[in-house]
DNA sequence: CTGTTAGCGCTTTCAA
DNA sequence: TTGAAAGCGCTAACAG
C-alpha cells in the first residue's frame, strides 16, 4: 500500500503538505492540491485508518451493537436497520461496523470493550428505552452517539426521531373529532421510549377532547398480528366498555385487528373504526387493506440517511441543537374510520 | 482510557516490559507477569487496536462484505451467517465487521477500499463461485481470508467446507443401489462452487453405477420450494424420461417436490423416491415430512466456529495445510426412498 | 503557502 | 529478565 510518504516523494512535497492537500485544508494552493490529488490517485493512495485514528482520534468507523436474540435471524426490522445504516454510512465515506453480542452477555461491557478498543468513533443506538443505560454510559465516557428515537421528553443527546407524541395526538384527535369516546390503543412493548411518547400523545388528545382515559383501553405487546387479533377479541369478550375505535401502533397489529373484527362478524368502519401508524417495515400495503386503512405514515427507511449524517456531525463536534432532528410524517385518511354507530354515540 | 504508559507507571516498570507481560511473552518473570496483569485489570486497561495495528499489523478485526440485495432484509440464511460469525469471532476475542455494499456498486473496489484502509486483518468469503474474483484479489494482495466452501477442486486457499461432492455421491449411490436409473437432480444456481461440486458427485456416482447421465435430469435454480415444485411438474409433463427418483440440494426444494408429487396424484416413495441434503437453515424438520425425508445432514450453523478459528489461524500465518478443513456429515435414511416401481425398473 | 518537529499508543529490535 | 530507542502512518502545532 502506498503511504503518504510515497505520495509526498512522488509529488516532490513534504508529507505534511500532502496531508493538508488531501484533507482539503484551506492553506494549500489550488495547483498543489490538484496535483497532489492526482498523484495520490495514480498511486491508489488510501489513508491508513489506524494511523489516522491514532493521531486525530478519527477512524471513520462507527458501530451498532445488537444482542443476539433467537429471532434475530428472521427479524426483518433488524435487517432493515443494518442494511439501511450500512448503506448510508458508506455513502458518506464511513465504515459501519455491526457487532452482535452473545445472547447471555450483558450489553454494557460490550460497549465498554468497544470504547476501550479505541477503534470506533461513535455508535448508533436503536430501540432506546426510558433511562437507557447505554446512553448514560456513552455520555459518561464522552463517546459520540446518535439515538434512533428519543430518551425522555427533554433528550440531552443527538437523535433522529419522528414525532411519536404528535402522531398519536393527531390520530386520537381525528377519532374524537368523529365522535368516538371509547378508543382503544394497542401500543408496543412498555419501556421503549417511542411507546411512552405515543401513549403521551394519546392521553393528551383524550384530555384535550374532554374524554377520560381508561387503563383497560391501553394494551402493550409485541407489535404483531397475533397481538392485534387477541387484544381485539379480549377487549370485546370482556364486554365492559363499548369500544368504537382502535388505534394500532403499526400496520401489523391492524391486520390482526381486522381479522378479529371479521371473525366477530363486525364491520370496519361501521362498528369499529381502526387507525394505525405505518412505518412501512411490514410488507403490508395499508391502502390495500379492505377497507383501506387510515394511517399516519412515516417510512422507517427514511431515517437512515439523517441518522448517519447526524452521527457524523456529532463526531465532528456539532452543537447538540443541530443534532436533534424530528422527521416528517403524513396522514392518510381512508376508509377505516367513520363516526361511531348510533347506539354507542 | 488507561494506556500502557499508565500501567507501566503504576507497576513501576517500563512500557516495554508491560507490553511483553500483557502479551504473555516468554521472557518475563512469572511474578512480574502476574503483577502487571493485576495492575492492568485494576486500571481497566485495554490495548488500543489502532496503535497495535499500526505497529504489528494486527487489529483483531475481520470483515464480511455483502452486496445489498433487495431480499437481504428477509434473507434468513444471510442473518444466520452474520449472527453465527459475529458470535464466534467475539468468542475468540476478535471483532467482526459487517460491510453492506451498495446494490449498484461493483464488489471488488469495496474490498480494495477495505484492504487499503488497513483496518481489517482479514475477510470471510461466503457463497464462493468458480474462479471467484474476490479470492483472486485477496490472494494477490496477500490479505488473509477464509472461504466458506471451496473454489475449484484443488483449492489454494484457507477454507472450511463440507464434502459436497461426497454427499451427492452418497445420495446418488444409495438411489442407484435401490435400482433407480433415471434420477433427477435439482441443484442450486450454476456457478456456485458447491453446486459444481455436488454435480460432480452426482455424475461420478452415476458413472460408477454404469448409468448414463442425462442433461435433462439436472436442473439449476434458486433453492426454493417453488423451484422444486415447478421443476417436478415440468419434468413429468415433458414425459420423456421415466424419472423414478429426485435428489434435492436442500430441504426446501424437497418440500416443493412433495407438493408437486401430491398434486400429480403420485406417491413418495412408491412412484418417486426423494432425497435431499439438509443444512438446517430452512425451518423445515425433514423427519416430519410425510413420508419422512431421507437426507444427508450437515447443519450450516456448525461451520461458523471452525470458520472463525480458521481465519484467526490464517492471520497468524499458519500453513495452508492446517487451514483446509472439511466438516462432517451424516446420512439419515427414512421413508422417502424405495426401489423404483416395477414398470420402470 | 510550505516544511520541520513532535507525538498519538503500541511492539520490537538491540543492549544491558 | 529488563529498559531505551526507534518507528508504524498520520495529523497538528509552530515556524518560516
Amino acid at each position: 500500500m502506498a503511504t503518504l510518504k510515497d505520495v509526498a516523494k512522488a509529488a516532490g512535497l513534504s508529507v505534511t503538505q500532502v496531508s493538508r492537500a488531501l484533507n482539503n485544508h484551506s492553506d494549500v494552493s489550488k495547483t498543489t492540491r490538484e496535483r497532489v490529488h492526482k498523484v495520490a490517485r495514480s498511486l491508489r493512495y488510501q489513508p491508513n485508518l489506524s494511523a489516522r485514528k491514532l493521531v486525530s482520534g478519527r477512524s471513520g468507523m462507527v458501530g451498532l451493537v445488537e444482542p443476539r436474540t433467537p429471532h434475530l435471524a428472521s427479524d426483518g426490522l433488524f435487517m432493515e436497520v443494518v442494511a439501511g445504516l450500512s448503506t448510508q454510512f458508506s455513502e458518506i465515506g464511513m465504515q459501519f461496523v455491526l457487532h452482535i453480542a452473545r445472547p447471555d452477555e450483558p450489553i454494557l461491557p460490550v460497549y465498554q470493550r468497544l470504547i476501550g478498543n479505541g477503534a470506533l468513533d461513535g455508535f448508533v443506538l436503536t430501540h432506546p428505552e426510558e433511562n437507557d443505560p447505554r446512553a448514560s454510559l456513552l455520555a459518561d465516557e464522552d463517546v459520540p452517539f446518535v439515538v434512533h428515537g428519543r430518551i425522555g421528553e427533554a433528550a440531552e443527546h443527538a437523535y433522529f426521531d419522528i414525532d411519536n407524541e404528535g402522531i398519536l395526538y393527531e390520530i386520537t384527535r381525528h377519532l374524537t373529532g368523529l365522535g368516538h369516546k371509547n378508543i382503544a390503543f394497542f401500543n408496543g412493548l412498555a419501556g421503549r421510549s417511542y411507546v411512552t411518547a405515543r401513549e403521551r400523545g394519546y392521553l393528551k388528545a383524550l384530555n384535550d377532547s374532554g374524554i377520560p382515559a381508561a387503563n383497560a383501553l391501553i394494551r402493550n405487546g409485541e407489535m404483531t398480528e397475533a397481538f392485534g387479533l387477541l387484544s381485539t377479541v379480549e377487549l370485546f369478550s370482556g364486554g365492559a366498555l363499548p369500544v368504537t375505535a382502535i388505534i394500532c401502533s403499526n400496520s401489523r397489529i391492524a391486520k390482526g385487528v381486522y381479522q378479529a373484527v371479521g371473525a366477530m362478524n363486525l364491520s370496519v368502519p361501521d362498528d369499529i373504526s381502526v387507525m394505525a401508524h405505518d412505518d412501512h417495515v411490514a410488507n403490508l400495503e395499508t391502502a390495500a387493506f379492505y377497507p383501506a386503512l387510515s394511517v399516519t405514515d412515516a417510512p422507517l427507511r427514511e431515517s437512515w440517511a439523517p441518522l448517519a449524517r447526524c452521527l457524523a456531525e456529532a463526531i465532528d463536534g456539532a452543537p447538540l441543537s443541530q443534532l436533534q432532528q424530528v422527521g416528517p410524517h403524513r396522514i392518510f385518511l381512508r376508509q377505516s374510520t367513520a363516526a361511531p354507530p348510533r347506539s354507542n354515540a
